[in-house]
RNA sequence: GCGUCCUUAGCUCAGUUGGAUAGAGCAAUGCCCUUCUAAGGCAUCGGUCAGAGGUUCGAAUCCUCUAGGGCGUACCA
């Protein structure tokens, strides 16, 4: 809609014109502060300038009316374009607001470590990609979801250790000297028993079979981990260890050339110089590679399965990581500017009023399935995907639980189930309701379908901009329009009665539509 | 110290990328169900947009400085 009014306006001026939609819709459906920008060039005041152009619409169909106030440009769209409109708009159902945008994009997220479940401070990067996963492809783009799964290092030793010493301790009763950092949870002490079962009791108690140990309950956790995010509504594509990619290393690293180098008997990355403050270790002296190094093989794999482009999502503790990483991907000979990436601030947890720390060790993380069983997946996503995710959030722990009917989820399902009552109690058939005209509607209900007809532009403009919070706080606008018209506007026996539910059925369609990319299914009844 | 992201109502957050009178939800107070679902609506209360300069027709938004906070600054992941 608005792409069609500024084609329009680039015609006529040879420029793309800055179009906005004016809080008062009394100003109109869209305006334009051009005049100000163009007074000082033409020597003319605004209000002038405004005023001519204004004038020089006059027979256009897509436009109710042209007027200048103020030095500003309003537009007002016709009755007969927006009635079309919404009649094409329900014609295409849950396809409103799609496009064929073109492009291969791999958006990497969540990428948790598989040593436990997730926990709730993992909510957020994993609600937040699957959205602008949603949004990207409802806009046509080509996007493959991939979790990164950091099957090699230090954690995964660690794990094989806490795995013996839960199951010695808890299973065999031995006195066992813990470590600094251990996992533990009850996953831990289901696996141990898994193991116990599966392995005998030596299998506890072999320190050489710590590897191997780890290797099975990291696919065990991963199917933990996959479970969770299936509880909300998010699926992966792909899956991609990191220990598989090591066989690729020497052929990497030959790819690296100059870009790294060798001294005191361990791998450097010549990072420095490209927004980092020294260059990196790549491989200690002792031969085992560090955490970049895995990163390094996969960008390098990403890139050679050729995306047009790459998103990571990332937490915010990850920033440092940025410089290194593109540093590493200009060296293997592609172009940097093609990864993006998106940091997610952290969630830091309140309780009480007081700071929460998640501590493995304390045995005090709060694990997000145990929040979506308390609160709902809906719920949950909803929350999380209406923050801004470039601010640090705070959540009071008990707040998040007691989430109830204060969530906004609610708010927005209750109008869609509203229209749907409405429409299944009218006699009035689905037949006349599409063929009436959406002529002669009052202020307020012209107000409802303008919001109603924006939502291509608000999903477009989320994705583009990464900002998805865009569209919970569209669809909270709109619920609350509908809520009021639904309040004043008594719709069953209305003279108007077809053309109203006509209007409400682009309403229920625009929020149906909107919740489905965030994951959520519209409720017809609550 | 350096890098980076921030600071908007009592609390949690928006603010159309520089536009018209800075907005929601929660919390507080008071109204509205013999009317299509009150999980709703209306009203009141609440602001030095952290502070100070600058840029211009116009700044919460851009620039500089100051104060405060998160994260990073590992051969941990």
């Amino acid at each position: 809609m608005k792409q069609r009014v500024s084609a329009l306006l680039r015609d006529k001026f040879n420029c793309d014109v800055l179009l906005e939609k004016p809080k008062d819709r009394a100003f109109g459906h869209f305006s334009t502060p051009i005049a100000f920008s163009l007074s000082r060039e033409l020597r003319k005041s605004p209000m002038i300038i405004a005023e001519e152009i204004a004038n020089s619409f006059g027979d256009e169909s897509m436009f109710g009316a042209v007027e200048s106030v103020k030095g500003y440009i309003n537009f007002r769209l016709s009755e007969t374009f927006l009635d079309e409109y919404a009649s094409w708009a329900l014609s295409h159902g849950e396809q409103f607001g799609s496009d064929d945008k073109k492009g291969t994009i791999l958006l990497e997220f969540v990428s948790a470590n598989p040593t436990g479940p997730l926990h709730i401070g993992h909510a957020r990067g994993a609600v937040y990609g699957d959205t602008l996963l949603r949004l990207g492809r409802h806009l046509g783009y080509d996007i493959t979801a991939e979790y990164y799964v950091n099957d090699a290092g230090n954690q995964i030793d660690l794990l094989g250790t806490s795995l013996q010493l839960e199951g010695r301790s808890a299973l065999l009763g031995e006195e066992v000297q813990w470590p600094e950092k251990y996992y533990r949870g009850e996953y831990l002490s289901a696996l141990a028993k898994e193991v116990q079962s599966q392995f005998g009791d030596d299998a506890l108690r072999d320190e050489s079979r710590q590897k191997e140990l780890a290797l099975w309950a990291k696919d065990k956790i991963l199917e933990l981990i996959v479970d969770d995010l299936k509880a909300i509504n998010v699926h992966f594509d792909t899956f991609v260890g990191e220990a598989s990619l090591y066989d690729e290393w020497d052929r990497v690293m030959a790819k690296m050339g100059d870009g790294v180098y060798v001294d005191e008997g361990k791998t450097f990355i010549r990072s420095s110089g490209l927004g980092d403050d020294h260059d990196r270790v790549v491989v200690r002296d002792d031969g085992r590679p560090t955490y970049l190094a895995g990163d390094i093989i996969y960008h390098n794999q990403k890139f050679e399965r050729g995306y047009e482009h790459y998103i990571n999502i990332w937490g915010a503790d990850h920033h440092g990581y940025i410089a290194r990483v593109k540093a590493a991907i200009k060296f293997l000979g592609y172009n940097p500017e093609k990864l993006e990436v998106q940091l997610s601030q952290m969630v830091s947890l309140l309780k009480d009023g007081e700071p929460f720390k998640m501590s493995k060790r304390a045995g005090t993380v709060i694990q997000m399935s145990d929040v979506v069983e308390e609160i709902g997946a809906d719920a949950l996503r909803f929350m999380f995907a209406s923050k801004k995710c470039d601010t640090a959030l705070e959540f009071d722990i008990e707040e998040l639980k007691r989430q109830d009917s204060s969530n906004p989820i609610y708010y927005v399902q209750y109008a869609h189930a509203r229209i749907q009552t409405l429409v299944s109690k009218s006699e009035m058939s689905l037949e006349d309701i599409m063929n009436s005209r959406l002529i002669g509607l009052s202020a307020d209900a012209d107000g409802l379908l303008f919001e109603a007809l924006v939502l291509p532009e608000v999903i477009e403009d989320a994705f583009e901009s990464r900002q998805a919070q865009k569209l919970p706080d569209y669809l909270k606008a709109l619920a609350a329009k509908l809520h009021k018209f639904y309040y004043d506007t008594r719709v069953i026996g209305h003279e108007d009665e077809t053309k109203l539910l006509k209007l409400l059925l682009v309403v229920a369609l625009s929020l149906k539509t909107g919740l489905s990319l965030l994951g959520i299914e519209a409720k017809d009844r609550m």
